[in-house]
DNA sequence: AATGAATGAGAATTCATTCAT
DNA sequence: GATGAATGAATTCTCATTCAT
């Protein structure tokens, strides 16, 4: 009981420091200091280190965070009952999370996307992916040529698709994203130069020594 | 004379600056110092100075070189007869591009896609877009419901089809490129909301106070 | 009995404080962290600062005891039936460990020489070191103008004689020990200058106010 | 003459604050901060590092500077008419500066001796002491099984011979240096285990992987 | 005009020590 | 009494920008 409560507040500074970095990374993006996600949280700078080593052990752990909630919506769009609409909804719901968050994205992208931690997701997102987009070939509605992989790709530069004009409408990427997603239909498909990458490149990168 | 020769010792100077600094922002982010960027130049670092007030000056300065090489590849496929295969070559170029030059990509994303300064630059680009799409467009090859300021943005997204995977080939941007091609063609387009921005918004943004 | 055990268990925790830190300073040498010693011992930190307030503190009770076991070595080499053999085995024993635990010879040198809290063991070192002197030279066997006291010296400022070469055998410390050893000889003493220092300023030295 | 003057500028600053790391660690040891330093030497922290890298390599331009004021010293000794009073001059002169200088000496210690940049110096100090060694043994007035490599470490322990005791003669030091050149005479000297150490293991001392 | 030098304002990270359970 | 958690105060080092020659 009392350890519990012990780690149960620790527990809240560590959600505290989630959240606080997950805003400023948001905000700021990756380059944003620790001293300024101390003071949001509302603990010392210090505090932050006790929980993670290093900055980008933090920025690691948003990141994986993220990708849970990724997975739980991905898991709630295979169970529409329409295969295209369970597509069109995760492409959605994930362009407008990258759209809201670009450190988050940025950190993706740059430093995660072939962490060794995070291979349990990759591995879980690249079977979602699958799955999403068999459905939808199974209905018909998908062309026969692209392959889960390929949904994660597009997933992950879909991110960039909004771009920090003033005066336009924030949702503007859905225009784009509409324009993808007429990309996958069978309708008026071409023939896709190079091939679908390899899932064990996905699943099991090798990390370059560099 | 005098006067005219410093000139053009400033003018050689400012060149290589630009020169050094695209390849130092291209190889390591834009996060590279100006030291670095002043030893690949062979000038001293106060020299860039007084060329360029600050940092995100010397930046935009690039980014509007990269630009004006932009706007004379566009040119070259405008002038393609196969409207399609115009359409297509920009892409693949602009994207290549991107995908070699990640920091110069961020930058005008983040910071000079909506400044001042580049105004004729994004004027010029837009004519440019508008005329490689309406040319696709009356040969019957291109959806009717896009228009020019579409391809700026589809460009700038396109830039972030490089993953760095390590073991996938180079060029399986290719591939996306492709799908997202598809999804330009006539058949099998559906209604895209929202509707295409206003060319206003692009050629004369109104800079936030931030 | 509760009181008692509760003293029983602290008693304990104090032990492995006191070995932990041991262990770990030679190894690492003063700068180590208290939460190593801590994690070394198999207690929280906060213990530490319950039984030692500073960590300069847990330093000096180390000194303590490690002037502890010197002492029971130096009653042991007072019982060799060869004087010479005595101090011998003495400065010996007393180079070795010092080689051997860096860290504890840097604070006996640095903080705890002229602590008031060691003053018993100081004394008593005092004692030892004059007997082990004063039986040699009975036997003939130590120049007359040496003193206990010069004994102490001499065997603090051996701890250094361990140098940190690598491809050097590691006990070449034995070597230089000789050498001084002859000079405590009688044969070939010349005058010494400045003369024995005063028992008094080893054994109570004036702390002066830094 | 103008670039003359900016060096002699930034000389002068380079010495400032070599001159002021030397006493900051003399007076607090290699632990003192760059910060210390700069105050110390009227610069900003930023300048040390211009000069310096790293603290490290600060430390190490001044136990290079230190190595060559000994080397110096020590050619002076190799001058005296009487070999004996050039070894103990030296020996002396030695002691004295790491007396005072107890950060340089650790430093020395620790750290430099076997640093592949001071090399040249090392390979120079040996053949000092070598000489002066040979000299004195020439004349029949140290022991023959003592070579010039031994020199070197009785020269670095006789920097631990300060000890910190307060109300002690500043130079007590004098008289262990005493005892340790009775050491070196030829009487009564005894078989010395193990044997002097090979040259080239402190010439090139081979980097240990740590 | 050109430049090497200088630096103030941070940045990440560490640690002895105190606090709360 | 014991402990994991928290932190303020440092520390080393970086960098865009200004200064002095």
């Amino acid at each position: 009981m009392a350890i519990a409560s012990l780690r149960a507040d620790a527990a809240r500074n560590r959600a505290r420091i989630v959240a606080a970095a997950a805003e400023v990374f948001a905000e700021r993006g990756l380059d944003a200091s620790t001293a300024e996600i101390a003071d949001r949280a509302g603990v010392g700078e210090a505090t932050i280190y006790r929980r993670f080593p290093t900055k980008d052990d933090l920025v690691a752990a948003i990141v994986a965070t993220k990708m849970e909630e990724t997975l739980e919506i991905g898991a709630e769009c295979l169970e529409e009952a329409d295969p295209w609409r369970g597509l069109e909804r995760f492409l959605y719901e994930m362009t407008e999370r990258a759209s809201r968050d670009q450190g988050v994205s940025d950190a993706a992208k740059d430093r995660c996307v072939a962490s060794a931690e995070l291979a349990p997701q990759r591995k879980r997102m690249l079977d979602l992916c699958t799955e999403l987009v068999r459905r939808a070939q199974r209905a018909g509605l998908v062309r026969e040529d692209v392959a889960g992989q390929d949904l994660i790709f597009l997933v992950t530069a879909a991110g960039s698709l909004h771009l920090p004009f003033p005066d336009l409408r924030e949702d503007l990427w859905k225009r784009y994203l509409g324009l993808l997603l007429d990309g996958l239909r069978p309708e008026g498909a071409t023939k896709l130069r190079p091939g679908a990458p390899p899932r064990r490149a996905i699943e099991l990168p090798q990390v370059s020594p560099s």
